[in-house]
DNA sequence: AACGAAGTCAACCGCTAATTT
DNA sequence: GAAATTAGCGGTTGACTTCGT
């Protein structure tokens, strides 16, 4: 479809890689207006750039205590639990690696992490711990849906508040006991 | 040294959920 | 309660870098 030429087309906004300058002025809006209300952010900064670009600018390279590179052993290790136990819920799995995006955990799970798995899963590995964790999230899913009707469930389990880590510190010996079960049939070859 | 392939990662896109009007 | 707007998520793309020949 061809863009309308009648004055009142949208404005072409900025796209592409962020200028240090940009990001100083996001920075300092962001300052002023909190990092809330982000189609006012980009308004107010003046960046030519939308809500969403800011963002993710934002979240991804500027908020404070963030943490790139570098990705350690045992955040690796903890990566690839949470993905078993959880699948591709990035942004839960960035909750419980404090400084870390849900970006750059997918990034490095498939740049990284994705071929380490494909490996293993050519080795052959006990099935019946695997299956274990996999019925008991169903499970868990299961209660959850249930919980949206009449509930007719016993426990009021959600699996979103289960994983909401915002509250907790890091404090990491919740999963590792969790997920110990299994620990021994990946990552071991 | 040159070039193509493969890897990496920042940013965008499309969709859904949540919130506001 | 409905419609519009905004926020957030996961998937994908594309530019850049590194590696292998």
């Amino acid at each position: 479809m061809a863009p309308k030429n009648d004055g009142s087309a949208k404005k072409v906004m900025n796209k592409g890689a962020w200028t240090a300058e940009e990001d100083r002025k996001l920075a300092q809006c962001i300052e002023i207006h909190g990092a809330k209300r982000w189609k006012t952010v980009a308004t107010k900064s003046g960046l030519n750039r939308c809500g969403k670009s800011c963002r993710l600018r934002w979240l991804n390279y500027l908020r404070p205590n963030i943490k790139r590179g570098n990705i350690s052993d045992d955040e690796e290790d903890l990566i690839l639990r949470l993905h078993k136990l959880l699948g591709n819920r990035w942004s839960l799995i960035a909750g419980r690696l404090p400084g870390r995006t849900d970006n750059e955990i997918k990034n490095y799970w498939n740049s990284h992490l994705r071929k380490k798995i494909n490996k293993n899963e050519k080795q052959p590995q006990p099935v019946l711990l695997q299956e274990t964790t996999h019925q008991n999230i169903s499970k868990i899913n299961e209660v959850n849906e249930d919980d949206k009707g009449i509930g007719n469930s016993q426990v009021n389990f959600d699996v979103n508040e289960f994983f909401d880590f915002s509250t907790e510190g890091y404090d990491l010996d919740w999963v590792n006991k969790f997920l110990d079960l299994d620990e021994e049939s990946w990552l071991t070859h």
